[in-house]
DNA sequence: ATGGTGGCTTAGCCA
């Protein structure tokens, strides 16, 4: 079972490369972030024709998240628990196959200190408390996403310069590592310990072509998933197509 | 360098 996880940057300025994407690189499972569309906007019809199912979580504008699958979506949350207040469309999550999937939109937190950022490191406590409920069912997990955080040196281009920003603060570091804590697993760095590699480089610039990027988009497995893990990677190259995503495409393979 | 780029929605926010 191949599985994806994509921060699309609104499904509809970029249908054309997700739809490209999708031909080529034929996942079971396609986790999006970033739709920024309401479920009634989101383009329904060229996922269908292509024999995938959808669930969607949208709000105007902002945020979304999907989960695009070739085979039935069952038993579908919207939303992490533990803040009912948030209403944040940044979480779903289903079963599809064997494996529970789920796609997550951690906040950016904006700028260190402020109240976005005080969100971003709440909004960390609830997806640890709720993956702790998962794991303690014994399920097939894999939590895909963009997590807004770079874990560790070799995620960065520069760690020196960018030490203590957005992304990359030691406070984000240290929530992310409360996943990877509980026992899940990083599907990129379990099967490449060592690669430099990132799935994210700013519009601005020329930081693609200077490959100054962050690795920031992660699929976390849990001890059943990552048992099954025969590969992980990140389609790169879909930074360079013409009005890309920011993000770029990380999938892993599962045996069956 | 308080800029730079992009999307949504329409000038300001969020990333």
């Amino acid at each position: 079972m191949k599985i994806a996880t994509w921060n699309v940057n609104s499904v509809r300025a970029r249908l054309p490369v997700v739809l490209d994407w999708l031909d080529q690189a034929a996942p079971d499972v396609l986790l999006l972030q970033e739709t920024k569309t309401v479920c009634a906007q989101f383009p329904t019809l060229p996922f269908a024709e292509r024999g995938y199912q959808l669930a969607t979580f949208g709000e105007p504008a902002l945020n979304g998240v999907a989960i695009v699958a070739k085979h039935p979506i069952e038993d579908r949350r919207d939303g992490l628990p533990g803040d009912t207040e948030d209403r944040e469309a940044r979480y779903i999550e289903a079963t599809v196959g064997d494996v529970r999937v789920a796609s997550v939109y951690v906040p950016n937190g904006t700028t260190i200190g402020s109240d976005r950022f005080a969100y971003k490191l709440a909004f960390f406590d609830r997806l640890r408390d709720h993956a702790q409920d998962l794991l303690e069912q014994d399920a097939t997990l894999v939590i895909g996403g963009d997590y807004n955080v770079a874990p560790t040196p070799e995620d960065v281009y520069d760690a020196a310069a960018l030490e203590g920003t957005i992304c990359y603060h030691p406070d984000e570091r240290a929530k992310y590592r409360t996943l990877l804590n509980l026992g899940l697993y990083d599907g990129f760095r379990t099967t490449q310990p060592r690669t430099h590699a990132y799935s994210w480089w700013h519009y601005q610039g020329r930081s693609f072509e200077l490959d100054h990027g962050m690795r920031i988009d992660h699929l976390l497995l849990s001890p059943y998933a990552v048992d099954r893990l025969d590969t992980c990677a990140i389609d790169d190259q879909v930074r360079a197509v013409k009005q890309p995503s920011d993000h770029v495409p990380v999938w892993c393979t599962l045996i069956d």
